[in-house]
DNA sequence: AGCCAGGCTCTCG
DNA sequence: CGAGAGCATGGC
């Protein structure tokens, strides 16, 4: 078996278990897989279907990462593959300035030592994955989500099989934009979905540009965004701050934000997205990420009290 | 069993 | 316009 393997440096502090731990399903393809400790996926670089592990073998404060493909890799492949997953694992983020703004409160303090080297993973490798697994993620529960993604990736996604296990890629723009809607009823969207997803990836499949958006301003890309049928408010801003990574974003009236600030400072009655959006501006430009930290310190909570002996 | 889940669109008044 | 119904399915 061929492979090429290689290290890159995060910048630390950096938690890779942390990472992964939340919002992933670790049985489904997404199609990502992380499990015990190994991350895993299939890429498209160039015209190759590359399956790709990565590893943490270093520590929080001395992060390294060890990517294998299991291929030969061109110089240029390599580069390209590690620049990848260097965006997708945001390791270039540096926590420093969010850190320092935490400490001042007594809240976001302690949650800021609970998660200590936490970066929020991008989500999809494109961001045509990134949107479509936004729009599938809508209304119902994520763990519902999950299953469907899996089932779409499963069905469509391409695949490699390396010693019996499967390394999958996300289905691209042509693939779904020409998928049979009973095919795609199958994998368990609602008639609604699989039409914006076709609709979507027919748009992507005849050349519509998604790279534009990582020059655009965020007001432009929720305008540009919500002309798709299916995109409204949430999927844009869901899109800019986990797919394009703009984490001055927040998205207010994401029902687990709500339940999220509402459970720390609000005794835990749920608020309405308006009183969350403005609760939410004294974090100013850290908004995004304080979000994302009060949101995994609630799923903390959460998954604490599921293994509570009764 | 029935209601809710990280919404969006369409319809109706 | 603002409110309300419908959507699919898994979990509790």
């Amino acid at each position: 078996m061929e492979k090429t393997s290689f290290e890159l440096a995060p910048v630390p502090p950096y938690n890779f278990h942390l990472q992964w731990k939340f919002f992933h399903s670790p049985r489904e393809p997404q199609p990502e897989i992380y499990c015990n400790g190994l991350w895993k996926r299939a890429f498209k670089l160039g015209n190759t279907l590359l399956p790709v592990t990565v590893a943490s073998t270093g520590t929080v404060e001395k992060p390294k990462l060890t990517v294998t493909a299991f291929s030969q890799l061109s110089a240029e492949q390599k580069k390209a593959l590690a620049d990848k997953i260097t965006d997708i694992f945001r390791l270039k983020e540096n926590l420093s300035e969010v850190y320092a703004f935490m400490e001042k409160y007594e809240t976001l303090r302690r949650i800021k030592r609970e998660l200590y080297g936490l970066k929020p993973p991008g989500i999809g490798a494109t961001i045509f994955e990134g949107i479509v697994r936004v729009i599938l993620q809508q209304q119902i529960s994520l763990k519902v989500a999950y299953v469907i993604t899996g089932a779409l990736v499963k069905k469509f996604g391409e695949k490699v099989q390396i010693n019996g296990e499967t390394f999958y890629d996300f289905p691209p723009p042509q693939k779904l934009a020409k998928a049979d809607e009973n095919e795609l009823r199958k994998c368990k969207l609602s008639r609604q979905k699989a039409r914006y997803v076709k609709e979507f990836a027919s748009a992507v499949a005849q050349g519509y540009d998604l790279e534009k958006l990582k020059e655009m301003s965020n007001e432009d890309v929720i305008e540009e965004l919500t002309k798709f049928n299916g995109v409204g408010i949430w999927t844009a801003e869901l899109v800019l701050i986990a797919v394009l990574g703009r984490m001055e974003v927040c998205v207010p009236n994401d029902l687990g934000a709500r339940k999220a600030v509402s459970h720390f400072y609000f005794g835990g009655r749920l608020q309405p997205g308006d009183v969350v959006r403005r609760f939410m501006e004294r974090w100013g430009k850290f908004k995004g990420w304080v979000i994302y930290y009060l949101l995994c310190a609630y799923n903390l909570e959460l998954l604490k009290d599921e293994t509570k002996p009764f």
